[in-house]
Formats: structure tokens, C-alpha cells, sequence
DNA sequence: TGTTAGCACTCACAAGGGTAGAGTGCTAAT
DNA sequence: ATTAGCACTCTACCCTTGTGAGTGCTAACA
């Protein structure tokens, strides 16, 4: 059966109706509301066929429609409208991402604060992995008899820091020293080229620190572990409770519970990166192949970084969501965040 | 009228048997469960005393009994008693701490899990401010020629970051002298003695460098005032929907919705300050003053670093809590958490 | 042949009524 | 002082009924 143009209208209308009420849709508030020139009954028709086509079903007998997975796939797959960002959201989504411009972490938790806010749905995002990125300054600090600082800053000034415990104190000009020769062989290395020749060369030329280098080692190693760990944050998780299909209680539990667990979300973010073009990866009900979700629609978008892809953010919401909303707060943010990240890098490129 | 030993007996069984199941406890319950040597219209009797004494009341006429927060005040004063915690659940908060011990944050984000993990109520904890501590180590590094990575280290052995973007680049060396001069003016002291004295007195030494000093001063009150922020960890929040008496989403999203507030949160845990004998502060239902906590109990307990408060940990459940067993778990990790940060200054004070 | 009006039918939901069960308060007996 | 017994109350649950929204079908219409 083709899809005639008024099938399409009606649909269209199925769809933008149960998104902004939840309820199912009848033929008579197309009739009434969206005023196509044909009366309920001819709609009623129309509906019949989309429901044979399986675009859309009755929850139960004698009730309105509600689109089905397959309905909202065509509609963001072909008629889905581009909605633009008005200026003040524009200006809202950058300025949180230019205001946490030195600390990566914030920056990832006022993302994620701040797309929940403007979206109403749950927020994940994924923080860059420094893994593999060039290291680009290592130093060690003097803190106390008993303790040094190690500062680690990656090519694109991400910087950790880990405190090493020594049993003897170490003089700042020695520190300074051996800062240099560490410099020397992992500058410009990446973290995971750390191999035990490297190691060698290191007490080598560490000389009398020699004994240092075990927990040298393992402080650069702990730190890259601790780098590793794809860390994600999470908000808005509450404002699920805001939609009436989550008004059962154990509904809305067995979502946090799955949210709760971090893999599933890494998995989750993970899927955007199949995508080739640079797009959104929409995941509609059961595309997402988690049972406890099969009610949610997952859109996420990863962001890169010279080239790479660095993270991602996902947004999750009902399957009724305002699928052209979250699409453009999603290429805006990537947009923002591709920025930062850019500018970050650019510092050591410019003379 | 006294509070007779039977009376106490009732009112510890009514207590138990809510706290356990929920649901209003009748005098017949009581008689079979408990076994008192005593019938149910004996101890109809009695609980229509106690209900006179304010400690219980009846949700609706002819139901069993509920504890009022009254009742609760005195099980909390006079009858509870302590639970010990087993060896495994020592264990695991030890855990917790010990691996954490490096990244104030990441300690305080694990201790509230693993609070809210063992308790089933939802954890706040704040962390330790550092407003006030003692500067011990100030250094410039080299980033690259348009940043200047700023490392701030208190006597606590807290690490913070911050970078500077500078126009032209500064040579490693004059840094060198540069962290040197800034050293000296600070070193010692606490980060809110920054006048303008003081700020001259570092614009004069720093000489050729002078035009380095706003920026880097706003950095370090960047830092500061980031590190002033006091910085609050929530878990478990979604342990309330398990709750019967939140089964009411309503009920469930305006909790959530205070518990955002970061305010309130605040200002609960700023509460346990009060308490003189590092003892925990346990307010009960309407004794927290705020509308929409009136049915949960706050249990908040602050730890202390070198004589001073430095923050808070709070749990959060329904006015029918476990209190003895959030007082121990509490009670339990404030030490655990004092240890920790007994050690990391310890090290600066040993030879 | 597509469109529409009309009608019988279905189903969810809300309101009303009846019943069982848990619990109380009171009274009289022990 | 304690207890057994009884009348009473209230909730929770179930069942019934009525209403409204919505459908599908048929027959009439342009």
C-alpha cells in the first residue's frame, strides 16, 4: 500500500499530538485540531491503513492510536523537521561550555546538567580518554619529607596529578633533575607506550634514584588507570518521574536501576560511534535491545578531537520524545564541546 | 503520667514492627509476635496511654498504631540501642576509604555509594573545605608557549590545578623563579590572607614579571574560590522510590526535588556543626523544617581534621529509618574518613 | 470511487455499593 | 489489674454500573 501524501499529514499529526500529550489519538481531535478538510470518518480509514502498515496501534480495542516504534522511526528518518535552537538557548548551551573551559570534568557535569535542563530528559555523556594521547609534560614536585607530587599533563593540557609516598626525602634540585630525564623519554610519547625498555633506559639514567623508579612507575601507571576508566556522568535522572508513562513506580525503578549500571551506559554511548558521518545515532524502543528501556528512545552523538572520537553524550527519553529538539541541542553541544577541546589542543600548535 | 517498663516494652515493639514493615501495628500483632505475658486488650490499654503521651497515633481511626516523631525522639534518646556493625561491613567502609586515599573526591564520591549502598538510604556528604588551610606548595610550570599550568598544594596535601593563558610565553627558568618569589610570599599562609598588601608585595619582587601578577592572582582566587565552593556528593537517591510511604510518585519527585536544591543540602548538613561532642545530629521528621521532608529522618555527622569541622556526611530515609544502624555506619566512616585525613597531613609532620 | 453520516459496539475509567478483615474502645467478669 | 467479649469503625477489595471516547462497518451521497 503506498503512502499517500494524507497518510503522512495524518501520521505527522498521530505523532506531534501523542508527543506533546501522551494520550492516544482519535480520529475526531485530528479532525478537530489539525482541520485537514476531511471528516473523522475518512480519517478513521486512513488510520486503519497506517495501523495495518504497522506505523501505528491501538494500546487496546475502541482507543485512539499511538505511533509504533516503526511509526517513529519514519517520522525521524523522513519527516522530522529540523527545529533551530533559539538565540538564548544557543547562548546558554555555550556559555556552560566556555565557562568550565579549564576543567574537564566540570565541563562534562555542566553538560549534562544543562542539556537535562533545556531537554527534560536523562543526560549521559562520556569524558575524553586520555589514553594514547601524547604526554607532554611530567613533573615532580616536592610536597613533604615524605611525599611528592607528580603532575601529568597531556598534548592536549588534560592534567592529572598523583602524590607518591618516599621513604626518604629527596631534594627539590634532585627532583628537578629527574623531572628533566623523565621529561626526556616520555615527552611526547603516549602513555600506553610505557614498555619495560623504557623502564630500563629510566633507571638508567635515574642513577642513584633508581630505587625511585618502581613507584615512579607505578604513580604513572595509576594515574593512567585512573585515565583510562571511561568515567561518564549522568543527569536529569529524576525527570523521567515527569512522564506519565513512568507514573508506576516499578517502572520507573527498574529504569534508574538499569542507568545504575555503568556498563549498560557505556554500551549505550558506545553505539554512536558506529556511525560514520558524523551524525546522531537514534535508537527507537526496542532498537536498543535492553528490555528494561524498550519504552525510551536513546539519541547520542560523539564528539572528536583531532580526528578521533573523544566521548560521547547520549539522551534518553521516552520513546515520545521530541526527537527534533534533542537533535539539535545534541549537534549544537558537539558543535561547543569539538570547540573547546580544539581550543585546549591549539595552544601549543600557535607559535 | 509515667512511662512504666511495659509501656517502654510496647512502645520498642511498635517501633520494631513499623520500622520493619510499614504498615501500622496493631495490639494483636504485638501479642502474638512479641510474647509479653499480657493479652491484646492489655495492650490496647496501654497504647491508648501512650497514644495520650503523644508517642503514637493512628493514621485513620480504628488502624494500628504508628510511632509519632515524638516516639521516635524518645526511642533515639532512651531506647535504642547500639548496633555493631559485622566484621565484613567494617571491612568494606575501610575499603573504601583506603582506596580512595590519593583523590579527596573520589573518596567522598565512594564513601557516599558505599554508604547509601549498605543503608538503602540516600547519602549526602560534603567535601572537606579547604578555605582557610594553610598554602604549602605554589608552582608554575610550563605548558606550552600560551599556558602556564598553575599548581596549588595545601598543608593537607590537597592538589589543585589551574591554567594560566599568558600572551607571550614565559622561559621555564624565570618560572622557576617566578613559583620561587610566589613561594615565599605565600608559603604558610591561608589562602583567604590574600589582601592587596600582600599582592603588591608580589607585584614588587616579581619585577620584569609584574604584568604576570593579575593574572595570576585571579587564578589563584579562581582556585580558591572553586575550592570554597563547598562541594556536595548525593547518592542513593533512587533508593527512596523502594520506600512504601514514597510509593506516591508525587510524593517522590517534590524529595527529589529539595534534594536538588543544593542549598538545602547545605544547610542539613551544616546542622551536624552544632552538635558539641562529635556526636551526630539526628533530626526527626518535622524537626528539619522543611515542608516537604516532613516524613524523612536526617542523620548528619560532621569529621574533623586537626580540631576543625571540615564536613559533613548526612543520610537520608523515611521518618521510619534504621536509625541504629545509620548511626553505626555513620559513626563507623566519620572515623574511617578522620584517619584518612589525619594521615595525609601526618606526613608533612613526621622527619 | 472516494467521502461522509449514522449507528452499534468496545473498552477504560470513575463512581457507587457490598463485604471481609483488622483493629479499636468499652464493659463486665475474673 | 487483667482479660474476654462484643459492637463499632474504617480500609481495601471486588463487583457492578454508567459514561465518554473512540472504533468499524454499512449505506448513502457527490
Amino acid at each position: 500500500m503506498p503512502l499517500s501524501d494524507r497518510k503522512i499529514k495524518i501520521l505527522q499529526a498521530i505523532i506531534n499530538d501523542y508527543i506533546a500529550t501522551a494520550e492516544p489519538v482519535g480520529s475526531r481531535t485530528i479532525a478537530k485540531k489539525y482541520d485537514m478538510g476531511i471528516s473523522s470518518a475518512t480519517i478513521r480509514n486512513e488510520m486503519s491503513d497506517l495501523e495495518d502498515m504497522g506505523l501505528i496501534y491501538q494500546p487496546h480495542a475502541s482507543s485512539g492510536r499511538i505511533p509504533s516504534d516503526l511509526g517513529y522511526r519514519l517520522y525521524v528518518d523522513k519527516l522530522m523537521q529540523k527545529k533551530e535552537l533559539d538565540e538564548s538557548e544557543n547562548q546558554f548551551l555555550q556559555s556552560v561550555v566556555f565557562q568550565n573551559i579549564n576543567h574537564i570534568d566540570y565541563l562534562m557535569e555542566e553538560t549534562a546538567k544543562a542539556i537535562s535542563f533545556l531537554t527534560k530528559y536523562t543526560t549521559i555523556i562520556s569524558e575524553p580518554v586520555i589514553n594514547r594521547t601524547i604526554l607532554k609534560q611530567i613533573r615532580l614536585l616536592p610536597l613533604d619529607d615524605n611525599s611528592v607530587l607528580l603532575v601529568i599533563a597531556t598534548e592536549e593540557n588534560f592534567i592529572k596529578n598523583h602524590i607518591i609516598h618516599v621513604s626518604a626525602p629527596i631534594p627539590e634540585e634532585d627532583l628537578f633533575v629527574i623531572s628533566g630525564i623523565i621529561n626526556d623519554i616520555l615527552q611526547g610519547h603516549s602513555v600506553d607506550e610505557l614498555d619495560s625498555e623504557t623502564i630500563t633506559e629510566l633507571e638508567e639514567k635515574l642513577g642513584i634514584y633508581k630505587d625511585f623508579v618502581p613507584s615512579l612507575i607505578h604513580a604513572v601507571d595509576a594515574t593512567v588507570k585512573s585515565a583510562e576508566k571511561v568515567q561518564v556522568h549522568m543527569s536529569g535522572t529524576k525527570n523521567i518521574l515527569a512522564f506519565p508513562e513512568f507514573s508506576d513506580v516499578q517502572k520507573a525503578k527498574d529504569i534508574f536501576q538499569t542507568l545504575e549500571e555503568k556498563d549498560v551506559l557505556v554500551t549505550l554511548l558506545g553505539k554512536s560511534e558506529e556511525e560514520e558521518d558524523g551524525g546522531l545515532k537514534i535508537m527507537i524502543g526496542t532498537e536498543n535491545n535492553i528490555q528494561e528501556m524498550k519504552d525510551c528512545s536513546i539519541i547520542t552523538a560523539s564528539y572528536k578531537m583531532s580526528e578521533t572520537t573523544r566521548g560521547s553524550i547520549g539522551i534518553i527519553g521516552p520513546t515520545r520524545m521530541d526527537y527534533s529538539q534533542v537533535v539539535s541541542v545534541l549537534n549544537t553541544m558537539v558543535k561547543n564541546i569539538e570547540n573547546v577541546l580544539k581550543s585546549l589542543s591549539d595552544n601549543n600548535k600557535n607559535p
